[in-house]
RNA sequence: GGGGGCGUGGUGAAGUCUGGAGUUCACGCCGGCCUGUCAAGCCGGAGGUCGCGGGUUCAAAUCCCGUCGCUCCCGCCA
């Protein structure tokens, strides 16, 4: 149907004849010669529509829109005179139409198909299939595509075998919750699709795979970010015979070429780390944004004398006061409160400013407060200079670290992602308490602790083999060395109040696996949405997926989630409520 | 579950704070002119219950209450 792609054509391709397909992206009718850009999978190119060669009836010339599907056959030819557009890669070159048919007209677009506008993206979602046509969307499909293609590559290279493990599974009531599909066959009884294909990669480790990976689509059914869908995909593998540093090696060879593939550029290594109590101290989060410094010290022993009662008082009931230099912010006086509301906002108590002098003494609504002794430890641990603005938030050390790891993000991070900072968070704990003050594990209760007997002894501090990808502020995944000894994995369940009786009904046949020669294996999952959309400079994941869900997990296109006939959930064994059908029938008659 | 932002011809925006005729700008659409443009240009035209419902008022896009949708964040995401 067609010999040549629009966006490839090169000066070298003068004098050939050629035949194009592909949609009018823009007309400009001139009364009597027409150009039209046309645009397929490649690209753009111009092609001129002549009436004095007749490439097709008057009347269908006329009728030409933007969007039209169109083939055409013509001759390409230099650009006449210095018409050429520096702007196009095919600028040097038009087509001369000797034929031109439309291959399928389009009514009014419902939207503009361009890069320029932001549309609502609502709208964009219920058209996505004339959004995907916008360069920029087509630009992050490939893009996707390369970098997938890519990680294939580099797992082959590496020796793995690509193994795709199931999606209709057992439900594991712990994290996330699952995705359920009941089943026809046993009725009441369900499916749970997987939130990672964890408890199956370690099957296959202890069946003597030894390299295994998958790009794998992984379901929570949780509420959605910019960053989380309820379905996503990612790159999950596993190795038998392996430690930290393979599996971390691994990774660092993976982002490497996905970053040379998509930015052309070579990336240092190994990768930074931190341990996850690093991080937390110096920027309150398991997952940094180390592209930029303000990071946070410690200034309890400044104010361990203070006559300052709020922090006085912090100190006294074994809280911390800690601060970060924001640098010159060039933020007014209303801004800096500002940023002391939005403090509270996250749950602050307070957050104080201070604005660095030219004679070193500080400005600040609580200047009043604080001894010369006090001013001086401040700029000289915060290495403030004159116009520095100095941010302190006195509380809870928990709180104070998880503030002043959020102000400083908003105050410091910048928009896009130009510059890429990955790095390694190692070392995290075992165990977190949740908001009963129970044990929970951090990373999944698989995870090999360092020290089993620590584990036990205080389960609070113990360190465990797990590791975190971070790129720019975002966890691109998480992994660990996994428990190999039925008996380390037995502890585990114990300390996290899972009954022998639990763990035995839930991962019997798990435990059971672990006993027949499981090898030490370790593994990891990059999670590829985030991934390709930090590459692409996207503002949130749903720009490199397809067919995205809005953030109440509709998809305006289609429907989903809808309801189905009563026929088939009675083949389910499914009924729905009968104060949700009253729901239903109060939202048809409510409308809109 | 909670907090913030947004919703105005087909699209994007201004107008909303401080109520006074559906006003304005750009794109698109329809018609006309135009044979070298490339976000083509020029002239003319059509198109909107200002998301929806209620309230206040002589008067509501504008103020108040409720609701729906989209979005960002907190919770949640082993």
């Amino acid at each position: 149907m067609r010999t040549h792609d629009a966006g490839t054509l090169r000066a070298a391709d003068v004098g050939s004849e050629v035949t194009l397909a592909g949609w009018v992206g823009r007309r400009r009718d001139h009364g009597g010669v027409i150009f039209v850009d046309l645009r397929d999978a490649s690209g753009i190119v111009q092609v001129v529509l002549n009436p004095d060669d007749a490439p097709a009836s008057e009347q269908e010339l006329n009728s030409l829109r933007m969007e039209f599907c169109i083939s055409v056959s013509g001759t390409v030819r230099l650009r006449p005179g210095d018409m050429a557009n520096p702007d196009l890669p095919t600028g040097e070159v038009e087509v001369v139409a000797a034929e031109m048919a439309v291959l399928s007209p389009s009514e009014t677009l419902p939207f503009q198909i361009d890069d320029r506008t932001e549309v609502d993206e609502a709208k964009r979602l219920q058209y996505r299939y004339l959004d995907l046509r916008r360069p920029s969307m087509t630009a992050n499909l490939r893009a996707r595509s390369r970098t997938i293609r890519a990680m294939r590559d580099v797992m082959d290279d590496l020796g793995f075998m690509e193994i795709e493990t199931p999606t209709l599974i057992a439900s594991t009531p712990e994290g996330a919750r699952d995705m359920l599909v009941p089943s026809r066959l046993r009725e009441g009884s369900f499916y749970a699709l997987p939130q990672s294909p964890q408890l199956f990669k370690q099957l296959l480790m202890i069946g003597g795979v030894e390299r295994y990976y998958q790009i794998a689509r992984c379901y929570r059914d949780e509420d959605l970010r910019a960053d989380r869908q309820l379905e996503f995909t990612q790159l999950d593998f596993e190795g038998s015979f392996w430690g930290q540093e393979d599996v971390l090696s691994t990774l660092e060879e993976v982002s490497i070429r996905v970053t040379k593939e998509l930015r052309g550029i070579d990336l240092d290594r190994p990768f930074p780390r931190l341990t996850w109590h690093q991080a937390m101290e110096r920027y309150g989060t398991d997952k940094p944004d180390i592209r930029f410094g303000m990071e946070i010290h410690d200034l309890s022993g400044v104010f361990a004398e203070t006559g300052f009662n709020a922090f006085s008082g912090v100190l006294a009931s074994g809280g911390s006061i800690r601060g970060i230099n924001a640098g010159p912010l060039g933020l007014s006086r209303s801004g800096l409160d500002g940023l002391s509301s939005r403090a509270q906002e996250l749950g602050a108590k307070g957050l104080v400013w201070m604005v660095t002098e030219e004679d070193g003494g500080l400005r600040s609504p609580v200047a009043k407060f604080l001894s010369d002794r006090e001013m001086e430890g401040l700029v000289g641990t915060l290495g403030a200079v004159p116009g520095d603005i100095l941010l302190l938030v006195a509380d809870e050390t928990r709180t104070v670290l998880e503030i002043l790891g959020l102000i400083r993000l908003e105050v410091g991070q910048s928009e896009g992602h130009d510059e890429l900072a990955y790095l390694f968070v190692v070392d995290f704990p075992v165990f977190e308490r949740n908001e009963d003050g129970d044990f929970v594990a951090l990373h999944h209760p698989f995870t090999a602790p360092v020290d089993v007997r620590e584990m036990s002894e205080n389960p609070g501090h113990a360190i465990s083999k797990a590791y975190d990808l971070v790129l720019n502020g975002s966890e691109l995944g998480s992994g660990s060395v996994r428990i190999h000894d039925p008996e380390v994995q037995a502890k585990v369940f114990e300390t996290l109040g899972i009954s022998d009786e639990d763990a035995e009904r839930r991962f019997g046949w798990f435990l059971e696996a672990l006993r027949y020669g499981t090898p030490p294996h370790a593994g990891f999952a990059v999670g590829v949405d985030r991934l390709v959309a930090i590459l692409q400079n996207a503002p949130n994941i749903r720009e490199v997926i397809p067919f995205p869900k809005t953030q109440s997990g509709a998809d305006p296109l289609t429907g989903s989630p809808a309801r189905v006939e009563d026929e088939q959930l009675r083949e389910l064994g499914i009924e729905v409520r009968p104060e949700v059908r009253a729901e239903w029938a109060a939202g048809e008659s409510a409308g809109g």
